[in-house]
DNA sequence: GCCGTTTTCGGCCCGACTGTTTTCAGTCG
């Protein structure tokens, strides 16, 4: 997403939230949330727009929010969020991250007990003084400090966010004279899921001088600190802090030691340490030695930044085992998409059209099912209506493959909310849980292994329900399910969207291992949202997936004697 | 704050689940 959109959808959200709290007009807030919203989804070249009308070209934009748009971009802040805060610390809207506590309860968490930041929130609940709130007891304070441990253990900014920040810093850092290039390192360049600390390295034209800097300029920063070097590099670095609280590192090395600051600053530790064992050592490659070279030179071929994890991707390397790895490229299609049928904002006809223009041979329209709330789902006569419409619309497309699926839910007890011969009339059927995701791993096993063994589904969609900057559930126990759907013959959804990655890839490597049938679904709510199995083939490369492993890295062909055998 | 074959004011998304309850508010999707 472009990062201009990112900002402005980000600080339209903490109006919507921070107007909240503070009592004004809730419809406001509302209004603040739908443009944020519209303005992540919107389609093609967001610049253009901003340049043509300030974005009052977007539904919910009106001449208010388009000027606080504009001051975003030009200035890198926002008056109106500013007087906000001045009556609520935006601290608050850290405390909305954690699972069970909404506006409402943090609005009277921070009025009550003067809580405001996560830290505060942890020692209140140790201290049993949450339970002075009306309706929190001793339940929801443990589910607090439950939800905090998991936060900590898997916090970070999304990948797409992390992008975002790291392209909009790029783009100015290499603006300067005296820089040569600037490059993603750390776990930004591995592709991990969630991204704790971002880390750019920035190749100096000559000396490596950083002297003349001026790097408190840079939209978006609001800090600079130097910090001490560390055992990892002696190459001089800075950390920004940046207006969005992200922190960003940035080392600093002349061009001669590029190639060795790319393999050192990407890690992980587990990788070096295998790295080491061969020989490699700090400070004593030769200069100008490219990052190609350092691997040749340890007898390894190149490893892709995605695998350099947990260090037995070295021994593989040696063994010349490594996977030839799957590109966005390779991908032929998508299995798992919204439409306007259901939650999405594109009609049938313009997801297919998108599909076509990303050179995909076919595209499963796979909306959700009726007993979700909110998202009003379709029931076995929204489906027939449906299909009349798929019908029309491939008449207009007979060269693509359009296949009619839907997401159909799992309920509390592993059953599916539509009568099997509509499933079995469907091309796709994947299966997903959407809601009661705080039950026990147990339960929540029990559904996912219930819905891959029923004979309509195909695919099991998202399979842990993790929301990466939110939702942490207990983790299913996978190892059963991805036997079940081995033995099923049910595929696994590598679930794109930047927030779930879900499959995870450690879980992606086993499958793999399994021999379960694997898909990259993109889970697009838009034409845009196409563009998200980006991600899901970042976490589909750390599963160690070869184009061969994905279902999605077939022709058409087979996708078609796949799905529509059954008819 | 936005929007309009209910167009310059009045309405804007809703239903299940949960932990706290003794009749429900808040959260989430």
């Amino acid at each position: 997403m472009n990062w201009k959109a990112q900002a402005i959808a980000h600080v339209f959200d903490q109006i919507a939230d921070l107007s909240e709290i503070s009592g004004i007009e809730p419809h406001k807030s509302y209004a603040y949330r739908r443009a944020a919203r519209n303005i992540r989804n919107v389609q093609g070249s967001f610049d253009r727009l901003l340049e043509e009308d300030g974005l009052q070209g977007i539904a919910g934009v009106g001449p208010a929010l388009a000027s606080k748009a504009r001051e975003i971009i030009c200035t890198g802040r926002c008056e109106h969020l500013e007087r906000l805060t001045e009556k609520v610390p935006i601290s608050i809207l850290d405390l909305l991250q954690v699972e069970g506590l909404g506006l409402k309860t943090a609005a009277l968490i921070h009025q009550t007990l003067g809580v405001s930041t996560l830290d505060e929130l942890e020692g209140a609940a140790r201290e049993g003084r949450l339970r002075q709130i009306p309706g929190m007891g001793a339940r929801r304070e443990l589910g607090i400090l439950d939800s905090l441990q998991r936060k900590r253990d898997h916090g970070g900014m999304t990948l797409d966010w992390a992008d975002g920040v790291a392209a909009s810093l790029s783009e100015s850092l290499a603006s300067h004279e005296g820089i040569r290039d600037v490059f993603p390192v750390g776990s930004l360049r591995r592709r991990s899921e969630t991204i704790g600390l971002l880390e750019l390295l920035v190749v100096s034209q000559g000396d490596g001088s950083i002297e003349d800097l001026s790097l408190e300029e840079l939209l978006w920063v609001r800090e600079v600190r130097s910090t001490p070097s560390e055992a990892r590099s002696s190459w001089p670095r800075l950390e920004l802090v940046l207006e969005s609280d992200e922190i960003c590192l940035i080392h600093f090395v002349p061009p001669e030691a590029a190639g060795e600051a790319m393999v050192r600053l990407t890690g992980a530790p587990a990788h070096l340490e295998r790295l080491e064992a061969l020989g490699y050592r700090c400070g004593e490659v030769p200069g100008g030695a490219s990052e190609e070279e350092i691997y040749l030179r340890l007898g390894l071929p190149p490893i892709a930044p995605e695998l350099r994890e947990l260090g037995d991707e070295v021994d593989a390397a040696l063994e010349g085992t490594l996977p030839r790895l799957v590109n966005q490229g390779d991908l032929r299609g998508d299995l798992h998409c919204h439409t306007e049928w259901s939650d999405g904002a594109a009609s049938i006809e313009d997801m297919v059209t998108a599909a076509q223009q990303r050179g995909w041979q076919y595209l499963a329209i796979t909306d959700h099912s009726h007993s979700l709330p909110v998202v009003q789902g379709l029931d076995a006569a929204g489906l027939r209506k449906q299909a009349k419409e798929i019908r029309s619309v491939r008449k207009r497309h007979p060269g693509f493959c359009l296949l009619h699926g839907v997401e159909v839910e799992i309920g509390a007890d592993g059953s599916l909310d539509l009568p099997d011969e509509v499933l079995l009339r469907l091309d796709v059927v994947v299966a997903a849980v959407h809601t009661g995701l705080r039950g026990s791993s147990e339960k929540t096993t029990h559904r996912l292994v219930r819905a891959a063994a029923h004979p309509a589904v195909d695919i099991i969609g998202h399979p842990t329900g993790r929301l990466l900057s939110s939702r942490h559930p207990e983790t299913p126990d996978l190892e059963k399910l991805l036997q079940v759907c081995r033995d099923s013959g049910t595929a696994v959804e590598i679930n794109s969207s930047p927030d779930r990655l879900d499959l995870p890839w450690r879980w992606v490597r086993r499958a793999r291992e399994l021999g379960v049938a694997l898909v990259v679904n993109s889970d697009a709510h838009s034409r845009h949202g196409l563009g998200m199995i980006r991600y899901g083939v970042d976490c589909a490369r750390k599963g160690w997936c070869s184009a061969g492993d994905l279902l999605n890295g077939s022709p058409a062909s087979e996708i078609q004697k796949r799905f529509t055998s059954r008819l």
